[in-house]
DNA sequence: GAAATCGTCAACGCCGACGTTGACGTTGAT
DNA sequence: ATCAACGTCAACGTCGGCGTTGACGATTTC
């Protein structure tokens, strides 16, 4: 209410409706199938330009041009900017929970199984939700400066849980003797997951890669390594480079 | 010039000095150690906050509170938010790009030295830099939204060299035999230096680990792969992931 | 010891972006 | 035909951050 609005003039006598949260709301009570599916060619738009330009240099006013219409109607299915980013990336961060508690809870696998497993997940899950979970991995939700927010606060506390996950599937696969023990099991995370992560820069769904082959590819070089065997035989026995550092 | 400034009142009546774009030039031109000194630290306190934040999240009044100065005064050492990003990042990409351009003229090196060699390279230079080359990483200077500007248009140039040289030294890997032909260089890189890249988000110098193990480590997976020997003789034999892609 | 210069900062103007208002056609129900 | 709800948008108020001004001690210079 930018003009203070007097508080009221004489008591009630001003619900004249108008007022977009109002509309809004009501319009998302109702939940009609036209209003949501322009609400999500909304939402898409917006994810477009947040993972093209980011979420701060976008205008919403390009997001209106990006989905044909005036700023002000982005409100009608909006709350905010914020809101907008919310909802493109809400839920991301859950599917993966709940994806790696599935493959936790499944006793018939090995850690090396479940961490295979998630990472193709992963690289699929972000292929087929793209561009929105492309936006979550750019947007350093865990940093500061969107942060301070109650909902900031929730996912860093979910993004550590997921975190944590992974680094047990790891612990399995080295306990288990799958996995080289003088690399540190974060080290081993960031290793793997930097490879998946960082293809929020290049990767394009539609391109000549799809995101599966991308995940096994980086799956098998993780794993075996990207040597030929004659490049193997070449090579020195690789020196203990951690002997000073064990995890 | 906010008031437009008349455009002169009787003509050079008006030099009163003050004008803090001019006070600055003067105070660069004749770089005491002092001023270099204080200017440096404002870069610094910058890039720690770019880091931290992010560009756009971060308020000029926040740079000259961790620099112990009023905002004002940072205006003193650089013209303005802009300047301060290119010159803490600016160099980087220089220092990079000759780096492997030193590499390539070497002709005693195979691609897997200069590959190796670079890979190291980047990761000490990192740690040395630090914060800076994180900001570089972090901000996505290839991206539209800082673009537009000259300056971008450079630094994308540079790093499409940069990235060009790379794929060079990938692709003479393959063709020496060493590397795994059934993986495009485009993947190669995208591995590799997913993986380098990606330590923007966790790395932080000082720690249990140095820029030298993480990238001797990852070396090693990236060669060897990250299994244990029987780890390996228990895996399948891996299916030509790619098959239908001949990079 | 006067004058210039240095580093600093309170205060200001300005602009761009956000979120809101209030009203305008349009559509569908009665 | 009427009326309400719907989707839309021109226009506005507000706020926050950037870049500038002009002046004030402190230090150096002559």
């Amino acid at each position: 209410m930018p003009p203070t609005s007097v508080e009221c003039k004489f008591e009630g006598m001003n619900d004249k409706s108008s007022n977009i949260s109002k509309r809004r709301r009501t319009a998302r009570a109702k939940d009609s199938a036209d209003y949501v599916a322009k609400r999500a060619e909304v939402l898409g738009a917006a994810a477009t330009l947040f993972k093209q330009q980011g979420f701060h240099s976008t205008r919403l006013v390009d997001v209106a041009r990006e989905a044909g219409l005036d700023r002000a109607t982005i409100y009608y299915y909006a709350g905010s900017k914020e809101e907008l980013l919310q909802d493109i990336v809400g839920g991301v961060l859950d599917t993966a929970i709940a994806a790696a508690e599935e493959l936790r809870a499944n006793d018939a696998l090995t850690g090396m199984q479940r961490l295979h497993q998630i990472f193709v997940i992963l690289m699929t899950s972000y292929e087929e939700n793209y561009p929105a979970t492309f936006v979550y991995i750019q947007e350093q939700m865990q940093q500061v400066g969107v942060q301070e927010t109650e909902w900031a606060q929730l996912i860093m506390k979910r993004t550590r849980l997921f975190d944590r996950m992974l680094i047990d599937f790891i612990k399995e696969g080295i306990e288990d003797g799958d996995l080289r023990s003088d690399i540190p099991p974060r080290l081993h995370e960031n290793a793997l997951f930097g490879m998946l992560n960082w293809t929020h820069r290049w990767f394009v769904p539609g391109g000549s890669l799809t995101g599966r082959q991308v995940a096994e590819s980086f799956w098998s070089i993780y794993t075996g390594g990207a040597l030929t065997d004659a490049g193997r035989a070449k090579a020195l026995p690789s020196p203990p480079v951690l002997s000073a550092v064990t995890g």
